[in-house]
DNA sequence: CCCCTTTCTCCTGTATACAGTATACTGCAT
DNA sequence: ATGCAGTATACTGTATACAGGAGAAAGGGG
């Protein structure tokens, strides 16, 4: 393996991302770019560029003369990212080879399952259900698509602190994604779509229920 | 009208994107940065924030220490696009509540058919094809849907020229419009999606007839 | 007492300067 | 003649410096 050479942009970008989805940001507050490059520990001129390729994927909002602004985040802002994910995704599978999707679904089918047992964290659990949803896309021969998910899908990770893990969550996750497995066993790949659909709109009556639960009336 | 107060790097974007539009651009070269900067009359750091945004909606290539460069176009590239903008239109007339679609059926259909007539120039079609996809996506509730939207067909824009105008193409397009217009009347919105599908599918396959008939082996 | 105006301060937007790296060219050795 | 090495050049990546505008605060007028 050769070392990483990676541009500071790349490395800022990363950086904020980690925080980001760490929750170190305070979401709908202004950015001040020189106590940011400070704190990293980097000029402005990488941080501002970093700013503008995050911009380009909802993490950051821009205003013309003011700045930069971290992204406000709602639960009717989720709903909207997990729409487009799902439709891609559901894309991503009915472009590829039937073949493909029956080579991989008893790996897919042995991942759901062994899902329950293995978790602990909630890291896990997304770990999990990132190496689920990549297995899944990994026939993709959208090349485009492919980049397109994962950056919306790194945008979604500004929610990920909010879904903790709860035995409830983790138990429908798995049997969703077996649903999933078990259509592409049995060669259905509309009901998997479908059944993918599912999953992902579950996510955000998920995302609902815990920041309902945790914001009390 | 209040006096567009647009930043630089705002007014690059745009100036880049026309010339691509217009083919002005070496598809698949490197990019110079300070020649570009020359040439537009600008310093590197608001041209090198604009090439940063403008990768990140896939028109530039960027690689670690080589810089920026003009991302090469294809048939393979321009179908993956397409497959996923009709996805995407797809969705957002999906999410359109019914009366609003019901609502702007008449003044879509009005379009398709006035089409033939007014069209002279291959930029009218340009103008008129996107106009009748803005009024049919207006009712989406999705913002980010929007956007995504909107980045994507920024991206198409480096065909634009390829697809020049010919009579067979304008009736074509026209009639496909008239067909979705006609589904959102009778109010049948799996039809008109379908239209709305095969309407970019066929865009497709337009562009690689024109790209074979202009490069005879 | 409140509102409007004006100034001042801070921050963004842009330009320029510097450093590091990739590539091309030239010269030497085989 | 060809291949390798060393150097030189040119371009990218990063830092710093400067200018202009937005927002806040203070002072004056109604």
């Amino acid at each position: 393996m050769s070392i990483q050479r990676q541009t500071l942009r790349e490395q800022i970008e990363t950086e904020i991302m980690e925080r980001v989805g760490a929750g170190d940001f305070d979401m709908g507050s202004a950015i001040n770019e020189v106590a940011l490059s400070v704190e990293l520990g980097v000029s402005r001129t990488p941080l501002r560029e970093a700013l503008i390729s995050l911009t380009q994927q909802g993490v950051i909002d821009r205003e013309s003369g003011k700045g930069f602004r971290w992204a406000p985040v709602s639960a009717a802002d989720f709903a909207e990212m997990v729409q487009i994910i799902a439709a891609l995704e559901s894309l991503a599978v009915s472009l590829t080879a039937p073949e493909a999707l029956a080579k991989i679904a008893p790996e897919l089918l042995a991942q759901a399952r062994g899902f329950t047992d293995s978790i602990g964290s909630s890291a896990e659990l997304d770990l999990h259900d990132d190496q689920f949803h990549e297995l899944l896309l990994s026939g993709n021969p959208n090349r485009r698509l492919a980049e397109s998910i994962a950056s919306m899908k790194l945008a979604l990770r500004r929610y990920e602190r909010l879904l903790v893990s709860s035995t409830d969550l983790i138990e429908r996750s798995a049997s969703e994604h077996e649903a999933i497995a078990t259509a592409l066993l049995a060669g259905d790949v509309p009901a998997a779509v479908a059944a993918l659909s599912a999953n992902w709109n579950n996510g955000t009556n998920r995302l609902i229920e815990v920041a309902e639960a945790k914001r009390p009336a």
